[in-house]
Parts: structure tokens; sequence; C-alpha cells
DNA sequence: ACCTGAACACCGTTCAAGT
DNA sequence: ACCTGAACACCGTTCAAGT
């Protein structure tokens, strides 16, 4: 019996023209991702949005794992590093950084990913990072700095991303508010920033100290 | 028929006396997850070391994130804030940083965890930040400025313990270098710090960094 | 070479039955 | 109130069989 609605399903064996590749996993796992978000992308749930067997990816990638390093170098394209070419360093880095944490909010789950993974398998991350390095040696930053910084920079990145995703009251103390009165007083005092959002204060106040830290320092080891 | 080995099972029915507790639960999975690691940590590896039926947990708690939960506030308690107390600002800030980031490069997991976690079901984690609180208002820091500060520095922290994780080899091209000289090159470059982590370099130039530009920030606030 | 379909060893969680 | 034991709906992954 074939399904009553719908293509028929696929026999067993070799199809004449190949169904998969690494890229067509890649666009789907994405698409599944925008749609349904990380718990829902399994990969029964991936091999049923490509139309095929969940066995049938183990011919493309290794594990799930492996999908989630495709998806992840994929994601590191919509990073802006376009600053770098042309405007002056600190606006780079600004329009850098704040692209960067943008596009992670969306896939903090990837962030474990990328944090421990080699670039020698990741061109499109290697592609940020020498874009980045590119615009520090023009802003004449001595080599063997280069490198830390952009780790700090990212580590600052990647940590907010999680921040940006915790609800607005996160940081509300509840019952054991008399028992905490400073931390609560300190929370209340928060300045209403209108309608910006309370994570994006404390990254521009953290990406700013970061700016004039680093900058300081440069300044301090090329005198 | 009764284990050969070791003692009997229990039968069914309420037992005497309690054999469980949230907190023989959180000791049990503290112990496990530091000889098995996190992937270690199963619903039914913890009822196995605590000789009980998997299912007996959800009497205490109500899912696996729960027991994610009570481990992180636990661990909260090995973070270091006792500089504030005693100690200049810059010091105390640098003493509570170091320590939060290895404590928190040992349970990463926990990171995506703390971050979303509304405060006020973790007492451990607002005793930590009451505690820098009141070194933060002891230097005189603007009240509003404080909260801001303290996640910006806790997502610095975050992002630098996934970091530390990392291999030390992480950042080497291999096949691609050719594509990505400059950043070859800087990676290169990086000092050889004698026997200093690449991450350690990297954290103390972000940490560095952040203090300076925090404290310039502040005082300009000030003036 | 690359697909299907059946199987495997896990996972977290639910719930009736027992004391 | 709090335990056991059986069951459930998933998970990622393996592998023989098929073309």
């Amino acid at each position: 019996m074939v399904s009553a609605t719908g293509s028929a399903r696929r026999s067993a064996g070799r199809p004449l023209n190949r169904v998969l590749s690494q890229e067509t996993i890649t666009r789907a796992a994405l698409t599944l991702i925008e749609s349904r978000g990380y718990e829902g992308l399994t990969m029964s749930s991936l091999a049923r949005a490509l139309k095929v067997a969940p066995s049938s990816l183990y011919n493309h990638v290794e594990s799930k794992g492996d999908v989630l390093i495709l998806v992840q170098d994929h994601v590191m394209t919509q990073v802006d590093v376009s600053g770098f070419e042309s405007e002056p360093w600190e606006h780079a880095v600004r329009l850098f950084a704040w692209s960067y944490r943008d596009v992670f909010t969306r896939h903090t789950p990837l962030i474990p990913v990328i944090a421990v993974l080699p670039v020698s398998g990741a061109p499109q991350t290697l592609a940020v990072y020498e874009a980045v390095t590119r615009g520090f040696q023009k802003a004449g930053w001595p080599e063997p700095l280069i490198v830390p910084a952009i780790i700090a920079l990212e580590s600052f990145i990647f940590g907010s991303a999680f921040d940006a995703t915790a609800p607005e009251s996160i940081f509300e103390s509840g019952q054991l508010a008399g028992q905490y009165p400073q931390f609560t007083a300190a929370v209340a005092a928060r300045k209403d920033h209108a309608d910006q959002r309370q994570a994006d204060v404390a990254f521009g106040l953290g990406l700013d100290a970061l700016i004039l830290g680093l900058r300081a320092r440069v300044a301090g080891d090329l005198r």
C-alpha cells in the first residue's frame, strides 16, 4: 500500500539520482531550527523534512554532532565583519560584536559546539577570524595580542548571547528579597532605559569597557 | 532471589524511614558528575547511586532539569566572594572572576541553566550576588550601574569558561592555513607565555580590560 | 554508492500497586 | 507519603538487504 496522500515512498536500494548531500542536510536543519527550535531538531525530524529514512543521513554525516558543526559554520556567515574593511577599528568592533551576539542569541545551543571546535574544519568560521584579524592589524595592533583579544571579545559575546535569552524578570528576588537587601536594591535601581532590554544595557556597558580597556593596553604596549 | 553480593533489594511500598531528599539527590549528583562527567549523569545512574528505582526520584524533583538547578545552586557555594569584604574593589573582582571561571570550567553544562534561571529559586546564587553588590557599593559605585556591570562580568566569565574547555590546538588552521594567512600568522605570533594556557592569557587580558574600562566609566559618571 | 527497514541500547517520565 | 516495577514515547545509531 502507498500512503493515501502525498508522494509514494521510495523503495529500498540506491536511488537513480542522489537525494542527499551535506548541503541539503544543512539547509533542512537550519529551516527546522528556525521553525521548531533546537528541541525540534532530531535525526528523525531532519529525515522527515528531507523525505528520507533516518538511517540515510548517516551516509553523509557521522553523527548528530556533525550536523551541528555544519549548521554552526553556516550560521557564521550571518556575522557582519564588513566594518573591518572600511571603518575605524572601534566602530568595526562594535558592529561586529553586536551582530555576532545577535546571531548567537538565536543559536545558543551551538555555543558549546563552536567554543570547543577546531577551526580547521570550519571554513566560514576561519573567514570571520581572518577578516577580524586584518582589521586589528590595520589598526596597528601588536601581533601577539591579536588572538587573545579576539578570544576575550568572543567569550564576552557568547556569554552575553546566553544572557540575552533570559527573561527580563530573571533578577527579581521574590520571596527572598528580605534576605538579600543590597542586591534587591541594586536591581530596583537599574536605570529605566525606556524600552531598551536589560541584556542590551549590560552588553553595551561591557562592550564599551572592553574596547576602552583593550585600547589602553595596546597604547601601553606600543609606547 | 536476592542479589548474590551487596544488600537485598527493597520491596515496594513506603519504606519505614525516608531514603531520599533533595539534599541527598544533590550530593549524589555532584559525586556522579565529578567521577563520570555530565554525560554520566542520567536519572538511571543517579537512582543507582542512591540505591533506588529511577521513578522514586520523581517524588522529590519534577524533572532532570530540576536536578541541574539543585546542582547549580550548590556549585555556586564554591565561588570565592571573600575578597569583597576586605580587599580593594579591583583585587576583589579579580579574585572573584578567576574563581567563578574556574568553578564553571568544570561545570559548563550548567551555564545554559544558570544564565536563564530566575534567581528567586536559587538562594546560594543570590548570596553570591549580594556579596558582590556590597563590594561594589563599598567602592562607591553608582547604584544603577551595579547590576549591568555584574551581568557584563558574568557574561565574560561564562564565555571564558567554555573557552577554557577547548583544546590548546583549537586555532590551528591545518590544511586551510594558506587561505587565511593573516589569522594564521596571528595565531603563530601568540606570545609563548611559558606554561600559561592560552585560555588563561585571553581571560587575563579581557578581565584587565573590563576592569579598566568599567572603572573609567564610573569615574566619568561620578565626575 | 546510497537508500530502506528493522533492530538495539539507551533516555526521561508516568502511573498503578504496594505499605 | 514515598517506594517499586512495568510501561510508554521518544532518542541516536547500526547494519543487513536491496538496487
